[in-house]
DNA sequence: ATTTCTGCAAATGCTTTGCATTGCA
DNA sequence: TGCAATGCAAAGCATTTGCAGAAAT
């Protein structure tokens, strides 16, 4: 597990309560919240805390690489600090999102399949996303 | 190839010159258009066109399955008429979208890892998505 | 002391909506 | 003719931006 306080430090990020708590918000949910979850589950504790506060830090987090930005469906975008390689499956009724782990992981860090798809396109792959779109057993009734 | 007109009227929806513009632009790029580049192609032919009406156009579109919608990134929603089980590439600095064909189609079109994505999360699977992320070989000089 | 971050409010951008008019069936 | 679709303008969300004051290094 990563430690965000030496993760800043390391880039010359400021070290901040507001920092801290989102991160932490996200470490302690299995939820894949956006950033208005994350700002309704902060304000009790952080009355102050603003909405912009919360974009601009789910954007530094990002970019040092502690949390990943998922990109399913509608109600804005996603976070998880589970920065390992693993895909998403997406409730087109009420919008959950959970993890789908293991067979996934095959595909997912399959280095040769990367290199097949530089090969055909000639991108340079930073990141892969896998996205299972359906309905979630709960709606499903 | 799917007929847009029969399938329109199989499914008691009318066939109006506007859906057949916007699905002609469709079929005939690979650019993976979002709305406002669909737009601004039907213009000139179509100078009484809406936005809104491109905005309703893809979403009938896509109910019937014509065509398919990418999450990807900035932007807004693209476009793609091909419906067969295929992945995509992003360029995160242009936005590009590119199909990413071949290699892809054995984990889309797998039915056995969609039974065990469905047997371990319980949801009941009606599409998947694999996407990119990277720099294309024009912005990566 | 310096520099970066926060919080607020306003601005932006994508998308949807309501409604009168038009046009397909 | 009757119902659905279009076009327009306004509204609705998610997200970004500019900036003065606050906080971290």
């Amino acid at each position: 597990m990563q430690n965000i306080e030496e993760t800043l430090r390391e880039k010359k990020i400021k070290v901040t309560p507001q920092r801290m708590a989102v991160y932490a918000i996200l470490k302690g949910t299995k939820s894949h919240p956006n950033v208005e979850m994350i700002y309704q589950q902060l304000k009790p504790d952080y009355p102050a805390m603003s909405l912009a506060t919360v974009y601009k830090t789910v954007d530094v987090l990002k970019k040092v690489g502690l949390v990943q930005e998922l990109n399913v469906g509608d109600g804005g975008l996603r976070y998880d600090s589970t920065t390992i390689p693993h895909s998403h499956v997406y409730c087109e009724k009420c919008s959950k999102v959970e993890d789908a782990n293991g067979f996934s992981l095959d595909i997912l860090e399959d280095k040769q399949l990367l290199e097949k798809v530089n090969k055909q396109t000639g991108y340079e792959i930073t990141s892969t996303q896998l996205y299972f779109y359906g309905i979630c057993p709960q709606c499903n009734n």
